[in-house]
DNA sequence: GTCTATAGCATGATAGAC
DNA sequence: GTCTATCATGCTATAGAC
């Protein structure tokens, strides 16, 4: 039988050479190369190698230099792809924003009752995350290294994440479902536990909780928070 | 009337030269300079700009030019204090971490009722990362910059923090005062919101929540996952 | 004990061959 | 489209005057 995550993972059908085919379009102003599958390939080598060395040296000290020893480009290959180092960092921080976004929208669109919108964007955040989990770590550390104008939109765009949560709540609690005293405040707990999940991976890790049972756990929380009676 | 937050600030009474005074005794063989008093000042100056530069543009981004223009030292004169751009990371990181673990297990050592445990080191947590914002942020952002020996005990600390909260809920689930089935991951969740408090700061300030009605959010969540009845 | 001056080097970025 | 070779910059770290 399948889990729900490995359900999520197969709706989600998200293959890396897809996303960067979307990056590609969304930046062929700063991308030289014309033709398409080439590009695609070798953005798939320049972002995954990017994302290994920035999660663990962070991306500022992260050189070109490692990133060509890692990829197997040359400087010059490279900087076909790029205009310069921060091009790299708005290329990757903006197309995961969007994706979360959309992902958790379409999680949430069809279900009527409240509990089960909660657990559904509450799932869907958790398993998200970790299948990017590269891609989560890197936009969490980097915002703040962001032009200000990017840094702006990705402040934005976490704050309707948790505005997501928060209509939730709201709604469940105008319906007379949840019984809540600070709706605000339960939404920002429950992004700070979605971060836990991804800035924390080793940690869960190592004490062998699954995704699923976070997943359980934090809807048992919430559950509890918002005095859901449950079956 | 004093709030409890001001309360435990008159009570830690920590001055910034108290803790520039302990850092300087515990490295004198990476700090050239001899007269205590001298040293101390200086230290003080060269901690306050490395965090708040630090805090905005990340460590690695700070140079050391940058450093000099906010301390008003000169290069020459900066080394004097490090012996690298390392030491800096070294001397901040550790001093952070004997601080929590120290005022944290003050906080619950007078007291046996587990949940008055459990809202004592939940309130001297939050208190303390208040008051030690800036240390509390770069200590979390750069973790992974350190060597690895620094690394390893840097999370050991961490786990070590955790295991307070771990050891307040398994002990009063023994007690039958609690019930939980799963204190480990609680213990996790408590860890991730207080890091939430000085890791997003900033929205909690816009969002016009003080430390303390933050802390009784989460200790009446705690209250009501552990199924604690309260008068 | 603090400064100025500078060595020595690694980095981001470019030009031009293939 | 990718590579090698090279530039200019700006960095950490040191030496030595005061």
């Amino acid at each position: 039988m399948k889990t729900d995550f490995e359900h999520f993972k197969h709706e989600l059908s998200l293959t890396k050479a897809e996303i960067c085919r979307q990056l590609y379009v969304q930046h062929t102003d700063m991308i030289r190369i014309k033709k398409e599958h080439v590009a695609v390939k070798n953005l798939i080598r320049i972002i995954d190698s990017t994302l290994r060395l920035a999660s663990t040296k962070g991306f500022h000290a992260m050189t070109l230099r490692d990133l060509c020893a890692d990829s197997g480009f040359s400087i010059g290959g490279l900087y076909a792809y790029i205009r310069n180092k921060n091009d790299l960092l708005v290329l990757i921080q903006g197309h995961g924003f969007m994706l979360t976004r959309s992902t958790l929208r379409k999680s949430i669109r069809d279900i009527s009752d409240p509990f089960e919108r909660l657990r559904a964007a509450v799932s869907a955040h958790l398993f998200l995350s970790e299948i990017m989990l590269p891609w989560f770590y890197f936009s969490f550390m980097e915002v703040k290294s962001l032009p200000k104008a990017e840094m702006k939109t990705a402040i934005a765009v976490e704050q309707e994440i948790e505005d997501i949560f928060f209509d939730i709540i709201e709604s469940g609690v105008r319906q007379g479902v949840f019984r809540s005293n600070n709706a605000r405040l339960l939404a920002s707990m429950i992004k700070a536990m979605m971060q836990d999940w991804y800035l924390k991976r080793r940690k869960h890790r190592n004490q062998s909780i699954s995704v699923s049972q976070y997943a359980d756990f934090i809807i048992d929380m919430l559950a509890c928070s918002l005095k859901v009676s449950r079956s």
